[in-house]
DNA sequence: CCACTGTTCTCTGTATACAATATGCGGAAT
DNA sequence: ATTCCGCATATTGTATACAGAGAACAGTGG
């Protein structure tokens, strides 16, 4: 037998999906920019082949807009769509809130402390990337061992937008351990099956959370 | 200037994707079924390379499943996952219904009427297709001219797990009437605009239509 | 100086070739 | 007879080659 090493080789095509996401969320990419298949290859230093697939992918979950005529660029979000997400998210989480409160059990429980812990040790930082991962270590927690896979996949959808939006207003301290607090009120109320409280609890933070970034994109204009 | 001629060359990509669809549909492969690359582009006559990224779309619409080891497979849907999708249909879509009583106008209650025209004219039809192409229409009307696009997208998802599901309860013809019964109330909540009435509407169809659907599948065991 | 047109160049769409890996079968050894 | 090993094959992953559509641009005629 042979040593339990990674079997897995991950495929190109996600390392380059990997790869085009972080320049993206670091901005190397400017909104609106065209994105050619070439350009990235040579970048990578890999064939068009697994780029083709990954920007295809990129595509498929909102990350990249098409062209017309053949093509990528990067979108460019505006406070429009970021309040239509929310708008979405509100109609779909909080029932997924629901969910938790019924089916947590102390693994799940102990996950979203685990969550919370890093969120806590991250929230002083200067560079608000170890929080933003927390982050969504408390999102993956909270909604990806649900019942309902049709959910969750949904949820997740949502979860490729928050990678770009998240980041202005993460910046804010004294906003990240507002969010810690009101996600430990979360995480407590599922733990005591508060079908009620929980979802509420997480539509308010939505609202909150909208409201934080709505104001941090028109101060940035 | 030229005649307004088709100028737009359908990508092979999008032809396999319809052919597949249809073939998936029509029950050409059975559910469990691996589908390789190669059957489908010699079945086709075009080179694997356009059916590559057809797959992986009907993948990404979850109209394909992902085996372990690479490799897609026909799946099969359970009542347990159709009750899920109509789980969160029943979240998402009285909502969009909400939005469709306050923005509609004359030109989208029209393609109601029309939709609403065609399923009435192949209500009797002993060959459900007609009624589930115009169904589809009816969907389509109702849901796809809304302003927000993020709520219209998660929607058409459902779309396209529909194009499976719905003809196993089509074929009985006084359910087909009483669909239409039904979307014809809707219709005319909407022309009123009543925001109460109209979203209830809806979600006791999505209800209705679930019930119907779970039975059928129970009996088909 | 402006408009038109032909050319070139860039980029995507599709095909094909090559590589790597799993899979199934058959034979040999115990 | 059964199990294990190895080989042949099937299938996906990646690279490369080729074709066609637009876009940019320069040159020419008005």
């Amino acid at each position: 037998m042979k040593s339990p090493e990674i079997r897995k080789a991950v495929p190109l095509r996600e390392q380059v999906y990997a790869a085009i996401l972080s320049q993206l969320r670091s901005g190397a990419y400017s909104p609106g920019e065209r994105i050619t298949e070439e350009r990235v290859a040579r970048d990578l230093d890999v064939s068009r082949t697994p780029v083709r697939e990954a920007i295809s992918q990129l595509h498929q979950n909102g990350l990249l807009s098409s062209r017309e005529r053949g093509g990528y660029v990067v979108p460019s979000l505006t406070v429009a769509e970021v309040v239509e997400i929310f708008e979405v998210r509100k109609l779909v989480e909080p029932h997924a809130v629901l969910l938790a409160t019924r089916e947590f059990g102390d693994k799940e429980l102990a996950a979203l402390d685990k969550a919370i812990k890093q969120e806590t040790k991250a929230a002083s930082s200067k560079n608000p990337d170890s929080f933003a991962a927390a982050n969504e270590g408390f999102r993956v927690a909270l909604f990806d061992s649900l019942s309902n896979g049709t959910l969750t996949g949904i949820i997740a959808q949502f979860g490729h937008h928050l990678q770009f939006i998240r980041m202005l207003t993460l910046k804010d301290i004294s906003l990240r351990k507002d969010i810690v607090k009101r996600q430990k009120a979360i995480r407590d109320a599922i733990a005591r099956r508060d079908e009620t409280a929980a979802p509420a609890l997480w539509e308010e933070y939505l609202s909150f959370a909208q409201a934080a970034l709505v104001s941090a994109m028109e101060e940035s204009q």
